[in-house]
DNA sequence: GCTGTTTGCGTAAACGTTTGCGCAACTGGG
DNA sequence: CCCAGTTGCGCAAACGTTTACGCAAACAGC
């Protein structure tokens, strides 16, 4: 086994200069003849030198060149279809910064806190991304105490933001929901929410009943069905219930795809016809929502962009020497996406 | 700001003995009294030492603590379900083994194999987790040829694996679905598969059209329908067609969850009942399949197992100072979720 | 009370890289 | 010809660990 490891100084005795020169040479440092550089650049390539990234982190005190995913929920696995994309693209938002990035799993006996106390204390990270924050969350006091450079995706509860965040504008979205069925004539919602008290389902809640605060009419009606995120039975249950209500809906609002797409196959069981006489819009645009029948209208939470953005506001942090003043946020607003489930509402939907 | 970064020397000088004592002393080695090792242990504890991992890997000269995960499709979102389970528990299974697991990401610019080439030329990982192999594959080649630690996920087409792999039995589960529903009374039977000629449409087709052979009964007939994966339109025609057949299958095999649901959605609106007309079932056990109505029988490929067992495996190799001479492989076997969507077929079918 | 072994710990080298400093060789102005 | 500035490069220290080696003290055998 050859074990053909090179290393700088092998280059270096190669070419009959000192390892500071190549080094220097590959750096594109100043105060390197032109010539040496490409005589250095050359035999480097060709004798497939490769820096040892141990080395540059220790001389370098800090860039170890990785970036840490801290998941909140132990349960990956399950609403995972947006985690997937997140991930890829957060991975290939660091990648054109040559950080890499990695998924700091959370051991059985250890609190996730001690595991980030970890990671920063052992510097295996230069800097960290949180997804799924909770409302008041002492991970990220402690990382803010600490100086050390992170990203949240999803907000707290504070009002004047202590750090830098991506989150989806699920009131916005709500809102312009609303706004849609409203203008299609549609007075009597539903809306179909989670047990769990995610901060989503608080922004999303609070935007639909905004804005219907905001159109005064005092036709609008709304009834909330709550269901459970992973109980099929129960989850059939409320939405049916809701369904067959005598004064039901004509638009109903699902706080996740998962939700809508159940209202559907309720829909379709208690004989009522998408969109004509049920519209019906989610959130998330899962895969499944483009392949129901009728297509679903959702909104696209655009994670691929919001990965992007955590990952560009991370690597500023990272890179700058001194922190600003005021930490950045970015909310995004969510993509509306027009498909088969909505309409107008019948005329005269009385009876 | 204090940067108050402790290191080894900082313990050393706090305690009055030389920094080798300390490393060996929480190295747990031999040749340190008892008491030295406590004194050490309890001071290092409570300064918040930790050691520096950039310098342990630099020391070690190979052991960066980091495991990359190659990801093939550039498209990760979309099928990610279980994407999200499979890295969750290869992570959870790494953490055990106090090693981090890092997605390798590919940019545009660049070939997945010279990404592979640098993360090994620069010993960014000890090893490599590489899922979804194709049936010949060059990064596997260039990795056995540099002796480096891997783990696929999913076979190649070799007869004698030059490679450890873990892969589930698809071949296995098609068959006891066969055979299930063949004791079920059905005699006519659909396949619904992808276009994508990916390994495991191979081995599950091999696996379903060996439990009919072997079976040997001249009343079985098959017929195959073929759709996109991620063409709504595409897929409900060619599944509406193999169900408007005048010879439709009373049951229908579907290659992963997704076409099973559209086969259950296509069923509902050619009237025909589940599982009295028709009995379904898929493959994956994806979050929908125990929402759908009725709920799809399926197959749980065991996801997380599976991840576990690349996880043991390849840590088996890097920590293996010399390398056995058969790689080790596995082949899960799949459970089947016994749900609602098949059942015996029903007398005398004819008409 | 010698010699040989064990115990407990310190010294120093090594891992591969970056970088401050110094020095020689030019360059050019006077 | 001298001096100041610039250019190109080497020397050596430093980053924080681990570990081979050495050495003193304690201990054992006779």
């Amino acid at each position: 086994m050859p074990e053909g490891r090179k290393t700088i100084k092998d280059v270096a005795r190669t070419l009959g200069v000192s390892a500071a020169t190549v080094s220097r040479a590959l750096a594109g440092h100043s105060r390197i003849s032109p010539e040496t550089r490409a005589r250095v650049e050359q035999t480097a390539r060709q004798m497939g030198y490769m820096p040892n990234r141990a080395a540059q982190s220790l001389v370098a005190g800090r860039s170890s060149g990785f970036v840490g995913l801290i998941l909140t929920d132990p349960g990956y696995g399950r609403e995972a279809s947006y985690l997937g994309e997140f991930i890829g693209a957060l991975g290939a938002g660091f990648a054109e910064h040559g950080i890499d990035l990695f998924l700091a799993a959370i051991p059985e006996q250890q609190s996730e806190l001690s595991v980030i106390r970890n990671i920063v204390g052992t510097r295996r990270a230069d800097g960290l991304i949180i997804a799924r924050t909770a409302e008041v969350d002492p991970r990220i006091d402690f990382l803010a105490a600490a100086r050390f450079p992170f990203v949240t995706h999803g907000r707290t509860a504070d009002e004047v933001p202590r750090h830098a965040w991506v989150d989806s504008d699920g009131a916005a979205a709500f809102a312009e929901a609303f706004d849609l069925l409203y203008a299609l004539g549609h007075r009597r919602f539903g809306l179909v929410t989670i047990e769990e008290p995610m901060t989503f389902r608080m922004h999303r809640t609070e935007g639909l009943l905004r804005a219907i605060t905001r159109r005064g009419d005092p036709e609008v009606s709304l009834q909330i069905a709550t269901s459970p995120r992973y109980d099929g039975a129960r989850r059939h249950a409320a939405i049916g219930a809701l369904l067959s209500h005598p004064w039901r809906p004509t638009a109903v609002l699902a706080l996740i795809d998962g939700l809508a797409l159940t209202v559907l196959e309720e829909a379709a069981a208690l004989g009522l016809s998408v969109p004509d006489d049920l519209s019906v819009i989610g959130f998330d645009n899962i895969t499944s929502a483009a392949l129901a029948r009728p297509g679903l209208t959702t909104f696209d939470a655009q994670t691929a962009l919001s990965a992007r953005a955590s990952a560009r506001m991370l690597v500023a942090q990272m890179s700058a020497d001194t922190r600003p003043a005021l930490p950045e946020s970015l909310l995004i607003r969510p993509k509306l996406v027009l498909r088969a489930s909505h309409g107008a509402v019948r005329q005269t939907p009385r009876g």
